[in-house]
DNA sequence: ATCTCTATGTATAACTT
DNA sequence: TAAGTTATACATAGAGA
């Protein structure tokens, strides 16, 4: 792959070779271009790909010099998809991405710790699932549900709660003692979890549609979520 | 911002220009780098502001000249947010994304899980959560919870403590008050549900490599799957 | 779509202010 | 810490295979 840059043997390094033919190659070169949409279809998807390798590129370069988390994804008007991520996968990152949404969301000052009102659960469980990556046992388990059930009391905090439960989950199945378990009771748990998953996308994506927040709602939330200095 | 580029006056369109100093200036200009991490934790900082841009700009440029969705996000280690969409809302960028997942087949393992959950104990399921839409509580919740703690004893009953808490889970998600979540926040259990989704496929996987029992097992699984009594 | 090739537009590394 | 400068490295437009 990196080889290929080596084949460049005429120009190299932007230095001027004349050619003898200069008079047939006159059209040669890149000319400056407007950044608008490129009408003709078949420049435009050449110069599609082109430029999305680049930029693929680019991030990836990011990721690795500054030691950063990049996800990016790229949709077609014909729906292909192009993505890249720095990591394994795209989607921790959009977990990622969400959860920072959510922190920001819960109020306009941040730095204010006091949100007791919010989900005293949520942060409780978040610090010690933490704290608790690397020294795995059972019983951890069991300490987070323990806490769970004495602090869950309002409805409100469900979702939140089963929320940090599954990371503590997640966490668990990253545990040595989890590879023990045969197959087929892997096999098992990945299908209660794509049944549980079904569920709540079809609930929220009838949410969506009950609420019309495909055009409207969403997008006051993002003007929420987003600031304007951001870069 | 375009204007910008119109200050250039001098070494425009690389035309070299000596300005009489070359001697002290000697050091300056591009350098080619290696990519990987930069340790200088300065210089780094510098080039990921630099590049950061860069790559938005990029990114901005791509979604214009050739008319697709681009999302970007982009977390520095100390976890700031940098982000970019092409249209108005990352969210609905990554729903899509998440739609085009749920879509596209994968291994041909993965394949025949998902088969399997389209078919019987799908339906098993759809009907228990059908009759459970009316009867539902919160208390509910804690309850099962409670039993889980309580049950939660050796490392042999994980996979049980786990299927039963997606029960749970299941069940919640089916009451009226888990409508009132706000589709963010259900879009980051359907992540987390999903990421801990595939920690266990990859590791199934991997264990079915390493026992060499992609052909047995799978009978095992498929018999498992038929079963009514799966939840 | 992917590669080549030229010529040039742009991004950016190292420095300076 | 951010902005500006210089000189160069890299990306890519246009044309063709």
């Amino acid at each position: 792959m990196e080889n290929k840059k080596e084949k460049r043997r005429v120009g190299e390094r932007g230095i001027r070779v004349d050619c003898g033919d200069t008079q047939t190659r006159g059209e040669m070169g890149r000319k400056k271009i407007e950044v608008k949409l490129i009408e003709d279809r078949c420049n435009r998807h050449v110069t599609f790909c082109k430029r999305r390798s680049g930029l693929i590129k680019k991030a990836r370069e990011l990721s690795v010099l500054c030691d950063v988390e990049v996800g990016l994804v790229v949709f077609t008007n014909r729906g292909r998809l192009y993505e890249f991520c720095s990591g394994n996968s795209l989607l921790n990152i959009i977990m990622r991405y969400q959860r920072h949404l959510q922190g920001r969301s819960e109020s306009p000052i941040d730095n204010d710790l006091q949100e007791r009102s919010q989900s005293p659960i949520d942060n409780d469980l978040q610090e010690r699932s933490e704290n608790l990556i690397d020294n795995g046992s059972g019983a951890k388990v069991s300490e987070d549900l323990q806490s769970l059930v004495k602090n869950h009391e309002s409805d409100e905090t469900i979702l939140v709660s089963l929320g940090k439960l599954l990371q503590t989950i997640q966490s668990q199945v990253e545990e040595p003692n989890f590879k023990k378990l045969d197959v087929t009771q892997m096999m098992q748990l990945e299908n209660q979890l794509e049944g549980t998953l079904d569920k709540i996308k079809s609930q929220r994506i009838e949410a969506m549609i009950e609420n019309e927040c495909w055009t409207y709602s969403m997008d006051m939330a993002m003007d929420m979520f987003n600031s304007p200095s951001f870069y």
